[in-house]
DNA sequence: GTTAGTGCAAACCTTTTGCAGCTCT
DNA sequence: AGAGCTGCAAAAGGTTTGCACTAAC
C-alpha cells in the first residue's frame, strides 16, 4: 500500500493516525483521479457515515502543510474548489481540456529546467510549484470545429440567434 | 495609454464601454501590482463611490471569457481570492515568497519549450497557462535561518514551547 | 429605442472557527 | 491521563444571481 509511507511520515511527526485520517488517506492515494473536497467527504461519509465534511478539511489542511499533497485548482474548470494529490509523484504539470474537463499530466525536463532557472536566477528555495494549462484536448478540437459550422449555418438561416452556449461544466453553483 | 488595445479589442466584440469598464480597465492596466476583486474595487469606488462590488465581479469574469485578463491564484498566499493581470506582457511564471509574499515574475524559455512540448505531445491547442512557484525568497531564507535557530535556542531554555508561528499571512478570514 | 449593463439585496458555495466531548498513544 | 482530534452548529469570505432601473450604442 503506497501510503504507508505518508502514515509513516505523519507518525514521525507525531500526528494521530486517527480512523478518520486513515480513511482519508486511503482515498486520496488510492482514488486514481484527483478529487476535491466535497468528493473526498462523500466517499469518506460511505465508509463511515458520522465522519464530517469538517474533518475533512481540517485533514486536508493538515496534509498541506505536512508537504503530503499538493493542492491543484485544475484552471477552475469545475467551480472555484479545490483538487488534491498526493506528492509521490514525479513534478508535473496538468493539462486541463476547457471544454470535456479531461485531465492529463505531463512530466518533461522543461519544468526541471523552469525550476532550475528559478532557483539560480532568483536565489529562491523552492517549495511548491503549479502549473496549469488550459484549452482543447486533441478530441474537443474536432467537435469544437463542428460546432462552429453548425453555429455558422445556423446564422445564415435564422439570423440574430445568440451563438451556442458551450456545454455547461460540471457545477454546482452556476 | 496601453489600455487602449483592451478597449478597442471590447468594441470589437460589440462590448459596451461603460464609465464603470473604463474605471476598472484603467486600474487593472494602470496599478503595478496583481489586484484581488476587492483590491481592485476598493480603488474604483474611490473614484465613483456608486460603483458596486458585482459590477467588479461581473467585469472581471467578462475580462476574463474575453481572454484580456488572467486571473491568477499566487499560491493562496494572501487567502483563496483570485488576483488579475492584463495580457499584454509575455507569457511568465509567477514566483511567491510564502514568508513575505513577494511576488517576481520569471520570463524564460522554459515556459515556452514547456508551451510547445505539450501542443505537440498531446495535440493540445492551448488558451491559458498559469505557473505558480512558492517558496523563500533569498531574504527570506536569511530570515528564516535566524528564526530558526531562536527557536532552537527556547527550546533549549524552556523545553515543551510550541514553535513560533509563521508570521500571520494577510488574509482577513483566519 | 433597444438591449446590454448596473445597483441592490439576497443567495450561494466553499471553507473556517469555537467549543464540548471523544479517542489515540 | 491528557493532548490532540472529532463532530456539531454557526459563521465567515469570496462570488454569483434575480430583478427593476439606467445608460451606451
Amino acid at each position: 500500500m503506497a501510503n504507508a509511507d505518508m502514515k509513516d511520515s505523519l507518525r514521525e511527526k507525531g500526528v494521530r493516525l486517527t480512523r478518520q485520517r486513515q480513511i482519508l488517506l486511503d482515498l486520496i492515494d488510492g482514488s486514481g483521479k484527483h478529487l476535491d473536497a466535497e468528493e473526498l467527504f462523500r466517499l469518506a461519509q460511505a465508509q463511515d457515515p458520522k465522519l464530517n465534511r469538517v474533518t475533512v478539511y481540517r485533514t486536508l489542511k493538515m496534509l498541506k502543510h505536512s508537504g503530503l499533497v499538493d493542492e491543484l485548482d485544475l484552471m477552475h474548470y469545475g467551480g472555484d474548489q479545490h483538487y488534491y494529490e498526493t506528492r509521490l509523484k514525479q513534478e508535473h504539470a496538468h493539462i486541463i481540456c476547457l471544454r470535456c474537463g479531461k485531465v492529463e499530466e505531463f512530466f518533461g525536463e522543461p519544468l526541471q529546467r523552469l525550476r532550475k532557472q528559478v532557483e539560480s536566477h532568483f536565489g529562491f528555495e523552492i517549495l511548491i510549484t503549479r502549473t496549469e494549462i488550459g484549452g482543447y484536448c486533441s478530441h474537443c478540437q474536432v467537435l469544437r470545429a463542428r460546432e462552429m459550422e453548425q453555429a455558422a449555418e445556423i446564422a445564415e438561416t435564422v439570423p440574430h440567434t445568440p451563438p451556442p452556449q458551450k456545454p455547461a461544466p460540471a457545477r454546482k453553483r452556476g
